[in-house]
DNA sequence: GCGTTTTTACTCGGATACTAACTGTCCGAGTGCTTTCGG
DNA sequence: CCGAAAGCACTCGGACAGTTAGTATCCGAGTAAAAACGC
């Protein structure tokens, strides 16, 4: 049971947002230079943070992606559920309504019992990812309160550097 | 992000082993009439329990499946487990070291700081879950303290009983 | 000059192909109870 | 009778096929700023 690729990704775009000089949008050409991945497959992500209303789009000349709001006010729950959609980790498939279905008043109870648990957990999970912004985890890295800003258009990646490779 | 349909089925079984008279295991053939999945398969998944050391197998002539230890000691996060392994819910495909792969030491030490993160959150759901015990999940669906228990192999299904089709 | 047209650099969004994890199938081997059979 | 052999009903575990969610690609359309143009 993990996030998906995407996820991951998505943080990461989030990131290179929040230490971008506002006003001045990322163009997506930038952001497919520096997270290798799909292009067009990135912009399907994108398009999902900006519905979830996490990062604005500027289409015409000199275009491009930033936040929507103050990396403060932006947690991890919320960049999750933008890309993975509600959490909600117990498949519920009706399997314990089919196994027990000779029983039936009590097999519906059942589901219900373990949809409960399952969701209490989810809860607990979400509860605690909503507490962490992106400000704190920016701070947590960096060690001081001040973000830096950057403008990411102009800065090349030092080709020199050889590429890390992913993890399978 | 979800858990698996194998999880489910995986669940039903350990119902069906904490209802079953003990001493007495319950064949494959049984748990397969009931679970209506792939025979083999679930088979796998009877496998995967037994090496976790939730339930026994018994070969030869009348052997089966039983539960390896009490109701009140399997929780719902060693059936996860089980089924799933080891929950990790960030992928940490490395992707943030390589966006910020020009600010070296400090793209580690962010990973370093989501991974963390997202521990602490998936640390809240195990705990979660590693209270429930199946005695307690049986109890809370009965409404009553005393679990009746059955020989399942005896017990044919009511084929009456139309088939509650699975969602999707 | 100043308003209009063209160019340019972007995003939007649907249709479709690829891929890997999950699910399902097949088959031969091993194990222990039960039945059969020879003496 | 009684002990050994055969049969039976299970589990074990690897190799491989099917399915589906997630990932990747393609392409035409729309939009806004900047540049070019015409008078």
């Amino acid at each position: 049971m993990q996030l998906t690729k995407g996820f991951e990704q998505a943080a990461c775009i989030i990131a290179l947002l929040a230490t971008q000089n506002r006003q001045i949008p990322i163009s997506s050409q930038v952001i497919h230079d520096r997270v290798n991945g799909s292009q067009t497959y990135l912009q399907k992500l994108l398009r999902k943070l900006v519905v979830a209303g996490l990062i604005t789009s500027a289409s015409g000349n000199s275009g491009g992606f930033s936040l929507a709001k103050d990396p403060k006010e932006i947690t991890l729950l919320e960049i999750v559920q933008a890309t993975e959609g509600e959490i909600k980790t117990y498949p519920d498939l009706g399997f314990i309504d089919l196994v027990f279905r000779d029983f039936r008043p009590l097999s519906q109870e059942a589901t219900h019992v373990i949809n409960q648990a399952f969701h209490q957990a989810d809860q607990l999970w979400c509860q605690y990812l909503s507490t962490k912004t992106v400000y704190q985890i920016i701070v947590d890295t960096f060690g001081k309160e001040d973000i830096p800003l950057v403008d990411w258009n102009d800065s090349k990646i030092d080709s020199s550097l050889i590429l890390p490779k992913l993890k399978k």
